[in-house]
DNA sequence: TATGAATGAGTATTCATTCAT
DNA sequence: GATGAATGAATACTCATTCAT
């Protein structure tokens, strides 16, 4: 990958995350990555090839995170692991998650088999520790991930810290 | 109000809540709305002031809802209707609802005062209830109130109805 | 009709026809006509459709022209008239026939259909006058027909005069 | 010539006679023809370059068809070869008269004096049988000859046979 | 109040062409 | 001879907004 193809990748990123895919245009991305605009479609065809390039690479982060959860064998250290995860989203990531998380919202890009061997796995630590609706607990939970996420995205992680060992202490693990 | 202006809203808002403020063109909204599109201007000034219109609306109707909370007292009764909230919106307010959850994205009009008596509340009726954490528990349930609320607005209030049986047993409320 | 709407119309047609479809901008069009480009798409939406009602309208004169030929019932007049046509288009039609010639080429505009009254009028033409083979006649007499055209078009109506009387004298009418 | 360069005049000949040349773009004749983009401008200098050297090539090739009958010295033969000369025309060179034809309708590439040889002969032939009006004779089959070319490149050589013979008989030859 | 013609700046995308390798 | 990255200007088309009626 080109160094101007890469800085296209990192500006969009940013730009998507923060102000969100329509409002940016591509002659802004251009502008801000110090090149000409038509590079962009020469590397990826239309705006939307760009959007799914960076949506690809951000699933590829996704599933190395999610993977310390999952070969996790030790019930309550799958449930600490997910509850810690959002608080330690590298700051440089940041608009990856950004992007993820507005992305939601949009019916394309929704992909709940994302999140499904996430969801697995709580449901089953949350069975072997003798919960008396595990599946509703591992959705919960999942739900819960969400919105720490957002908050930390939107405030930052310093103002959800406490949240943090609150909710480490409420599932004792 | 005249029934065009009416019009005018009603379209807008079905139109920013599924596709997006950004996504959505004047002339699309005069459309549909069976106006012509100076018409949106003379009312509205500019695009934004028809966002506004329907933000100021929107949220006219969240107080509403809340103030059947807000002025129960019984604390469990307060957890329980809170729970309840998401489940009892009225289908033909759902795009009310996908709009607020589309602009928490948008820095300008995220307002967390918004949800500020809800909190207090929630925080109130823990503490009556000894609960060791009660401002933890109330963020806890104002963010699981926002999951269900998405899980809901995708995918119909059916999928999530055993969720909230359960949500109600694990508050034993 | 607006002025406006009839200055786009008037000025496509002229570049069309000399410069062909392809190789004229639409923001040509707009600067000839003195107009806005945004203008052009508000009236015919893109700029194929600003072709399709140039051609509708060339269509329009051309049933008109053919009709005086129609409605003859002489032979002999018939095919006199068919051979003065070209030599009577007015100079302030050469465009439209112009862009007629030129979009014969191109697969979508190329209607045979157009020209059936005529052909089957020169038929009916020549079988009243006892030729051997009329169809091949009628359709000779209207490839003459073409080719004459074509060549007024190109070196205007003076050079081809004399070949017309050429023709006259031939046919014996 | 290496073979790149020569796919590069294959492709663009099809393109250009089928699509027209403005209608082509060197990117699509690069992808068509399995070569680097850079390579048209290498070879041609500019797209320009390209079609001058696809027209160069075709008048060559129309000289030499030409040329079978300038040598014939038989006046009726003469005839008879001209109108039979559309209906011998190679299904590999149809691309060739295509464009050909097309490009007359561009002032750039009308070059009448290409026919003149032709249209010599004819006068002469026509001279010789003892035609009242040579000149205009010649030009007739001339035009005539065109049309069918026409026809015969639209709709291919079956359609038109009858009328070839038809033709020939009118002529006597 | 309401329309519809009109605009100017902007949008995504394409194009012919250059150039270092 | 050949590639592929890169460009800048152009292209068709859209948008929010204005304004005379």
């Amino acid at each position: 990958m080109t160094d101007k193809k890469e800085n296209i990748l990192n500006v969009a990123l940013e730009l998507f995350a923060n102000e969100g895919y329509n409002a940016v245009s591509t002659s802004k991305i251009a502008r801000q990555a110090g090149v000409s605009e038509g590079l962009i479609f020469r590397h990826f065809e239309h705006k939307k090839g760009l959007l799914d390039a960076i949506v690809a690479d951000a699933e590829r982060r996704l599933n190395e995170v999610f993977s310390h959860i999952i070969f996790e064998t030790n019930p309550k250290k799958v449930i600490r692991k997910t509850i810690e995860l959002p608080f330690s989203i590298d700051k440089s990531d940041y608009d990856y998650w950004k992007l993820q998380f507005k992305l939601k919202w949009e019916q394309e890009y929704y992909k709940p088999e994302k999140m499904k061997p996430l969801r697995d796995k709580l449901n089953w630590a949350f069975s072997e520790l003798d919960f008396e609706s595990p599946e509703n607990e591992a959705k919960l939970l999942e739900q819960i991930l969400d919105t720490i996420s957002i908050g930390i995205l939107r405030d930052g992680v310093q103002q959800q810290k406490q949240f943090k060992s609150f909710l480490l202490k409420k599932y004792e693990v």
